[in-house]
DNA sequence: AGTAAATGTTAATCTAGATTAACTTTATTT
DNA sequence: AAATAAAGTTAATCTAGATTAACATTTACT
């Protein structure tokens, strides 16, 4: 189990003592899932948040036309989970699946309450990277209100230039919320005007 | 100072003991502003995140084409801030008005990381918001990829009947992400279909 | 290598929602 | 009670992006 990377990770937010890295170490889980499998089923409950050693997952849901729509993607070092469904433990809006094999670290949800109390570093750790996430999250719905279609591309290709090489075009139209004719017309313009 | 809607508040969440209510409530700052007034400005650093005791803000940002984007309404018991601009301490992105004159207990910047150390409840209570926060963003990013502006509005509508009846339509339609005259348009179908 | 499946492109047509503009209704101010 | 401003409505026209469908290219599988 590789966990080096995700205790960099937290070295980044907090300095935790090699104590409390290995009860962490100890609490935690590590699994290998492969290109296809899923994480969380759109109805089961979340038990897990997940941080991604290596590898890729997207998160999605399927409306009641049975449109998918891509939420996020997550790679190395991201978080990944139906958040909604592991803080209220009720079935989850989202799947969350694999595009590659992908090396996860898991925090149950009942281990990370023990977790916040054991090292209360941790609830520190937690509580900046979920401002972090809704600070994004924020700032995406600006962007879904403010962009055009072929702007909210540029701003995707330009924060994510390693993303955009590793995922089908299809599935960066459905995170765009465009559909994937209208990705390529964009992109097409998009070379013309060079 | 009516400080008891926050306590009530908290209580939910988390159980203070009277000394820490009372370090609390000798922390935290209380202020009227009267409708119009601005608590925070685009380009300003953000000092407080605020939780209304009574009153109505609106926090919206301004684009590059001079567009008002409204991005939420807070009324009582809700919280209002520019989060991103309060946790990294930079420009705002959104300005915060008065639509009502408004009560607020604020909390600056520096005192909240003292009362994380002093009452480690409080940094719970603040991570068990803010992820509520995260999960409500996120579901917000669902509807506005997956329902028409039909559906927004009545979802709208069905969430937050008390917000619709105090805030006038041009400013809903800008939450949703429409013209006011779209909405109006909406209105007068959905009324035809009754 | 050859076939099937997955992914990407192009073009014609269509539609949800924007824009513009004129008008009506409701609040606010004097 | 007028006058003025703010908010809401209606209708005609326009456009960003969806839909449909046929085709091209790339990738994976036997």
């Amino acid at each position: 189990m590789n966990i080096q990377p995700l205790l960099n990770y937290i070295k980044n937010h907090v300095a935790l003592t090699e104590a409390e890295e290995a009860i962490l170490t100890s609490k935690v889980s590590y699994r290998k899932y492969l290109k296809g499998q899923f994480i969380v089923q759109q109805g089961d409950v979340c038990k897990y948040e997940c941080f991604v050693i290596s590898g890729c997952t997207k998160t999605y849901f399927v409306d009641d036309e049975g449109q998918e729509h891509i939420v996020m993607f997550s790679v190395e070092d991201w978080w990944t989970s139906d958040i909604g469904s592991f803080i209220t433990q009720t079935p989850a809006d989202f799947n969350v699946q694999c595009l590659e094999n992908t090396e996860l670290i898991m925090f149950s949800s009942d281990i990370i309450e023990d977790l916040y109390i054991e090292i209360p570093k941790l609830e520190r750790f937690f509580r900046r990277i979920i401002e972090r996430a809704l600070v994004a999250s924020q700032k995406r719905i600006i962007r879904s209100f403010s962009l055009s279609a072929k702007d909210r591309f540029l701003y995707f290709r330009n924060q994510y230039p390693q993303i955009e090489q590793r995922i089908p075009q299809y599935m960066i139209a459905s995170y765009l919320g465009i559909t994937k004719e209208f990705l390529s017309k964009i992109k097409s313009q998009i070379i013309l005007e060079q």
